[in-house]
DNA sequence: AAAACATTTCGTAATTTTGCGAAACATAAA
DNA sequence: TTTATGTTTCGCAAAATTACGAAATGTTTT
């Protein structure tokens, strides 16, 4: 019997955390989180990209929802952070992919 | 003088990459292609994943243009292959962007 | 020349993404 | 309590992506 075939749940991962790295923004602020092993406010970021305040806004949330980032509330600021663990996760994901 | 910053060339073609591997289709074609070393026609793949023929074209020309992959044309089929030198060089730039 | 085959291109629609400025929010300082 | 600071949310618009079926293309077989 011929059933409709479904993408895995694999290459649905694959594409979802390829697709957080998909705009070079995001690019921009994984690397700053990353390579810099630094925190880092969005008002440190937005001096660096040619995007508008609550754009930069947008791709920060978006991170967060995809768990490559966390952000730590230090009023009045907000520090962004890789979520390690999850970075970890992705990088392995992806390498194994990219074999 | 503050210079409108620009995104680097470097985040730009990372995201180039992420995107090319940024939806499910495209991630099974490229596992399809390169996994099991084969060379592959879209008549091949079109059973395996639920979206139609004119669909999984649009996908093929993506990655043909993002060019991680390549047509040989053997009429009537067209086969496609992984472009091993660019998948090297995007698996070096993932890797690195990844550590 | 007609039919069959493999695939793409076209036209179009629905959805998602990206972007901005204005307004809102939360906290700290005056 | 007003003002300043840092950031996000809202409302909206423009552009890009994803998707489909129908028609077109190019080749081989009959």
């Amino acid at each position: 019997m011929a059933t409709k075939p479904k993408f895995t749940a694999q290459h649905e991962q694959i594409a979802r955390i390829a697709k957080a790295l998909s705009h070079p923004a995001r690019v921009y602020i994984l690397e700053k989180l990353n390579g810099l092993q630094t925190c880092c406010t969005s008002g440190e970021m937005i001096g660096d990209i040619p995007i508008a305040r609550s754009t930069l806004s947008q791709h920060l949330k978006e991170l967060k929802y995809s768990g490559l980032i966390q952000g730590d509330i230090e009023p009045p600021k907000i520090k962004y952070c890789i979520n390690r663990k999850n970075w970890k996760i992705a990088k392995m994901i992806l390498n194994d992919f990219m074999k």
